[in-house]
DNA sequence: AAATGGCCCAACCGCGGGTGC
DNA sequence: CGCACCCGCGGTTGGGCCATT
């Protein structure tokens, strides 16, 4: 009782594209844009349907991707990037400029998940096989994240240590001088800052990974709704305590951590927009320029009319358990300022104009695509 | 040279969420 | 509230290509 494509409902062309059916998406989404694919292949000339379309476009006629073979760090970051987000190729997707979601894909499962098995990793918790033979944590192991940053897990206390912790901050978009104040702070008394360390310093801060600072997943935080929902609850399970951690008992670290004094009441259900999350003398927050991923976002806040910030209503989305039990949320959640702090508004702002390489803003995006047909002229396909 | 098997990638399918009526 | 429609996502498939036998 399967529903019927809509390909079969209406007769369309199914199948590999034609030169021709390239041209005429190309030239109409040039000329017209594509603010809705469903009427796209009609006023394209097209026997396609919209989905095909889009696509189509997305996966092969833009003018922003970026072709060819994936480099060693691309390769790395994904790793990293599905440590954290599992099989969220759209989400992955939007930290490799240039790269579609079924390319990352492709990759991941005909090359990637190769490589991690070879090397004696579980590709889908990122664990290692000894680990998962033994049934026990070991922290000498290594980790997928190490093998793909060429990184082993420092002492915690040591300086390397607190060297990748503001690195890992770094890559949050935080700054340095937030990072260890921050840092601190939030960890200072908690039992449960070694989850947070153990999970976390594990990346090289070397030149390599370097290239990663700000492309990590705020972009979750500001992109909270529902889709956050699954992104949430499937986070926690893996991989935050995977490594060498056991899950904490929220409810005991709370009543005796120094949260408090960073993170508002549990019950408010304006956790996220509360200013407070974060006192601006204690450390200042500035939100790195280099966004990879910012584009994709601002394109569904100006389409919705409202800023970056997290709205009211996918702050109560957010549950306080779950950033207490994700490092990551938590702090991200710590830069998120009101409206009138400007940081965050101010630096998307900057690039909003989505003018640089990621152009899924239909907006801008034939800028783009003449100067680069220009460039290539009509090199591909 | 032909057959076979594995790999890779483009595209399809089905589902879930959002939205408008 | 229920329905229909649209969009986007992740899983899966089918076919072309290439290496091996």
């Amino acid at each position: 009782m399967g529903r019927q494509s809509c390909c079969y409902k209406q007769k369309l062309r199914k199948g590999l594209w034609s030169p021709e059916e390239d041209e005429k998406l190309l030239r109409h989404i040039t000329k017209y844009g594509h603010a809705c694919w469903s009427s796209v292949p009609k006023q394209a000339g097209l026997k396609r349907c919209g989905k095909s379309c889009r696509l189509r476009w997305i996966n092969y006629l833009r003018p922003d991707l970026k072709r060819g073979t994936f480099s060693q760090e691309e390769e790395n970051l994904i790793i990293e990037l599905h440590a954290v987000l599992g099989n969220r190729w759209s989400q992955i997707s939007t930290h490799l400029p240039g790269r579609t979601d079924n390319e990352i894909k492709n990759l991941w499962n005909s090359c990637l998940k190769k490589k991690l098995r070879q090397r004696g990793f579980v590709p889908v918790t990122h664990k290692h096989l000894s680990e998962v033979e033994n049934g026990e944590d070991k922290s000498e192991h290594t980790n997928s994240l190490e093998m793909a940053s060429g990184a082993s897990t420092p002492k915690p206390g040591t300086a390397l240590y607190e060297q990748r912790l503001v690195h890992l901050l770094e890559m949050e978009g935080c700054s340095s001088s937030m990072t260890i104040n921050c840092i601190n702070n939030l960890m200072a008394s908690t039992p449960s800052k070694h989850l947070f360390l153990d999970r976390f310093a594990i990346t090289s801060t070397d030149s390599q990974s370097s290239n990663l600072v700000g492309r990590f997943p705020i972009q979750q935080l500001n992109h909270a709704s529902s889709s956050n929902a699954r992104l949430l609850s499937s986070l926690n399970p893996t991989p935050w305590f995977t490594q060498t951690s056991k899950a904490f008992d929220i409810d005991s670290d709370l009543s005796s951590t120094s949260m408090s004094t960073l993170l508002p009441p549990l019950t408010s259900s304006s956790f996220l927009s509360s200013p407070m999350c974060f006192n601006p003398s204690m450390a200042s927050f500035t939100v790195n320029n280099n966004f990879a991923w910012g584009m994709a976002d601002c394109s569904t806040s100006e389409k919705e009319g409202t800023p970056i910030n997290l709205m009211e209503s996918q702050a109560e989305e957010m549950k306080c358990p779950e950033y207490l039990n994700n490092p990551l949320l938590m702090a991200a959640a710590m830069q998120n300022q009101t409206p009138q702090s400007g940081l965050y508004n101010m630096e998307i702002k900057s690039e909003t104009p989505c003018s640089t390489d990621n152009s899924l803003s239909n907006s801008t995006w034939p800028h783009n695509q003449q100067q680069q047909q220009q460039q290539e002229g009509d090199g591909h396909i």
